[in-house]
DNA sequence: CGTGCCAGAGTTTTT
DNA sequence: CTCTGGCACG
């Protein structure tokens, strides 16, 4: 029981009560992880509950990995359990149930991107006034709908029979027609369907119930309506379900959390014990009081003040710029100065209200040479270049995916245009089949102008290759072929511009993260592995490692903390956003947002604003921010608020521009340029000693210019592709 | 079919 | 400002 002594009593009182229903409200920097992790030790070690028994849920995959790696060290080894992201529980489920609702077990999950595709080519074949009705609207209307479990039909009823609702039943039933038709489920299905199936199928729903005894939820504040039903469902039988949050940090509720979710736990659950952690390890305590005299301004949230046993530490600081270059200048001057030789420049974080800011401090953090890293904004998974990639590699993994397929048939450029496409697409809808079966046919390819023939074939032969080998091959293999073998990395390197440079450092990028992938499942399999990127946010590629400054909104920094750390742009308008005025839980929402950001800091906190902003072109002067006036100002440091520093930036900045120099873009990039490995010369022929990296040691028993047949040391006789497979010839006393 | 130019829009986004 | 998408032209 030595891991329980680590906790406090509160968290304690929470670790051990294992029956019934259970509301810890942890605060920021609680200890909400160690006491989760804790309870489920104490489960597993001490209650002899089975870890098959215990289900644990949170939002990102960040957490979840954290929460496992966790358990992992407190039970000693492997944890074979469900510690998940919603999103990947339901998968889970899905793939075993989804022929229930009429899906085949390999469904497709579209991420936004693909939805967006979808949704253009509704719009089209609707005729609508893409003025006014464009995909984005739509797909916002639906996804709203979804999360509340609305069917379109229920969504006509909803809203009467007017022209508009007429329109977006129209596009939102024939969206759900064309998924379906698709095979395949976005971001909000799978959460929808999960529970669909627990609806219609007792047996399934009770399978469930009777696996997860125990059930923990964590973030509980940020749950919406189905992620809620999806929850209570399966607890209704044990009614052994803790859910761990904090109201004050509720901060999507713009994307359908909903609040009362936590704040009527008790009354959805009877006999709910509710625990209190109210003590803060991470911030000092004028931190911690800063914030308070923040959030205390909302109204209806569970009465809670965290307290701390630290120091009060340094005062906060504020800063008045005069414009936003002059904030970012100050911002950088300042890393600078703390970033003594015991740090790291990993300990400061930049967290704005929205991306387009991070910009300015991009460039004064350049001028400075100070490392930074980027977060969020452009998601890495959105980029041209990697949708491609993951275009094709989705076709290798099932040809028969027309949304990957119309992608890349021009990417890259192989003179197949719009009204070829278009011609195509009729001609497979006609024969009944799949756009890539269309192109597999001679005949049809022989039809079009030489240059998109021989385009198309090579293509449809390198897919139609990896296709047939991708168990036998490793995924950065395939990843690796495809990107020469399709010309597709050829077509960047002759462009080159520093644009296709970055673009091939991207998928350089990527293709570390296929590594990463590998290194911890070296059987990892191509379905797999597209698996989890379809599901991964670019904060779990956050790297804490990296020495850098980090950059990011403050939606992204949730969960995370860091010793230093700068909230820019306290200006009315800008934060609290000026789409929030209107309306007072807009405001609430907002002002939540500004007590996350401030509870990220350890030590030191530093809030700033310029009287001068340029944004989209036009230059306005601003007001401080309202969340300004709400501070404690005993807790500020050096000037009041309202006032300008004059002498001390005049001072500042004549020390700061001298170290300055000038801003060069492309200094960021770490462009490493790998050699894209290029397959054997040499044939193989009966008899060679060949290692494979992912099948071992083996023998060739026999072989042709096309097909090796090799007899592997565990046992296993594989056909492989000549020139394809990542076979190499074994050496004596080298792997 | 590909490129280049202009008009229009531009919170936050765990999956 | 800066990215995107649509359209016209070569």
């Amino acid at each position: 029981m030595d891991y329980l002594d680590n906790l406090n009593p509160r968290q304690r009182e929470a670790a051990l009560h294992t029956e019934g229903p259970l509301l810890i409200l942890a605060g920021a920097g609680s200890g909400k992880t160690s006491t989760m992790t804790c309870r489920i030790a104490y489960l597993i070690r001490e209650k002899g509950v089975s870890p098959y028994n215990i289900l644990a849920v949170t939002f990102t995959n960040k957490a979840a990995g954290e929460m496992r790696d966790r358990v992992a060290a407190l039970i000693g080894g492997g944890v074979n359990m469900w510690i998940l992201t919603f999103h990947s529980a339901c998968l889970r489920v899905l793939r075993k149930h989804a022929e229930l609702l009429g899906y085949s077990r390999d469904f497709a999950v579209y991420d936004p991107a693909d939805q967006k595709a979808a949704m253009k080519s509704i719009v089209k074949e609707l005729n609508l006034d893409d003025k006014r009705y464009t995909p984005a609207y739509f797909l916002s209307i639906i996804s709203d709908c979804k999360e509340k479990n609305m069917s379109p039909e229920e969504y006509r009823a909803a809203h009467g029979e007017d022209l508009k609702t007429k329109i977006i039943y129209n596009a939102y039933a024939a969206y759900e027609a064309l998924l379906k038709k698709n095979n395949a489920m976005d971001f909000d299905d799978l959460l929808l369907n999960a529970v669909k199936v627990f609806q219609k199928d007792e047996a399934a729903l009770l399978e469930y119930q009777n696996r997860f005894r125990y059930i923990m939820v964590d973030e509980y504040q940020d749950t919406n309506f189905i992620q809620y039903t999806f929850v209570k469902m399966l607890a209704q039988r044990h009614n052994n379900i803790c859910v761990v949050g904090d109201d004050d940090q509720c901060i999507y509720q713009w994307r359908g959390a909903d609040i009362r979710n936590i704040l009527e736990f008790e009354k959805d659950f009877k006999n709910t014990k509710v625990v209190k952690l109210e003590q803060n390890y991470r911030s000092t305590a004028n931190i911690l009081a800063a914030a308070h005299s923040v959030i205390e301004k909302n109204k209806g949230r569970k009465e809670k003040k965290l307290w701390t046993s630290k120091e009060a530490g340094n005062k906060i600081v504020y800063y008045r710029a005069e414009d936003e270059r002059d904030e970012a200048r100050y911002v950088a001057q300042e890393i600078d100065r703390l970033k003594t030789r015991e740090r790291r420049y990993s300990e400061f974080a930049i967290l704005y209200r929205t991306n387009a800011q991070s910009r300015t401090f991009e460039e004064a953090l350049s001028r400075r040479d100070i490392p930074y890293r980027v977060l969020g904004g452009l998601r890495y998974y959105d980029r041209k270049e990697v949708k491609d990639i993951i275009s094709y590699m989705r076709l290798v993994q099932n040809p028969a995916d027309d949304l990957a397929l119309t992608r890349i048939i021009n990417e890259p450029k192989r003179g197949v245009g719009a009204k070829t496409i278009e011609k195509l697409q009729a001609l497979a809808r006609v024969r009944g089949e799949s756009l890539f079966q269309t192109l597999t046919d001679e005949e049809v390819t022989g039809s079009l102008s030489a240059k998109a023939s021989a385009g198309i074939e090579q293509m449809v032969r390198v897919i139609q290759e990896y296709n047939q080998e991708q168990e036998n091959l490793r995924v950065s293999d395939i990843y690796d072929g495809v990107l020469v073998r399709t010309g597709y990395l050829k077509a960047l390197e002759d462009q080159n511009t520093l644009e296709a440079e970055g673009r091939i450092e991207n998928l350089m990028e990527f293709k570390s993260v296929i590594y990463d992938y590998e290194k911890d499942d070296p059987q990892l399999s191509l379905p797999d592995f597209m698996e989890r990127i379809a599901l991964m946010a670019e904060v779990d590629n956050h790297d804490e490692n990296e020495n850098a400054v980090v950059l990011m909104t403050m939606h992204s920094a949730k969960g995370l903390e860091f010793p230093f750390v700068f909230l820019p742009g306290m200006e009315d308008g800008l934060f609290p956003g000026w789409r929030t005025f209107d309306r007072e839980d807009g405001l609430e929402e907002e002002r939540r947002l500004c007590y996350v950001g401030m509870t990220r800091a350890k030590e030191r906190l530093c809030l700033t604003s310029a009287q001068m902003r340029t944004l989209y072109g036009k230059t306005d002067f601003t007001r401080e921010s309202q969340f300004l006036r709400d501070l404690d100002k005993h807790l500020i440091d050096g000037d009041a608020i309202y006032e300008k520093k004059k002498d001390a930036r005049a001072a500042s900045s004549m020390d700061g521009y001298s170290r300055e120099k000038p801003f060069d873009p492309f200094q960021q990039l770490k462009y490493v340029k790998q050699q894209v490995k290029k397959t054997a010369a040499e044939p193989f022929k009966e008899g060679d000693q060949v290692v494979h990296p992912k099948f071992g040691r083996g023998t060739v028993v026999r072989a042709d210019d096309k097909i090796i047949h090799v007899a592997f040391l565990d046992g296993s006789l594989k056909k492989l592709a000549a020139g394809l497979a990542p076979l190499s010839r074994y050496i004596k006393g080298k792997e």
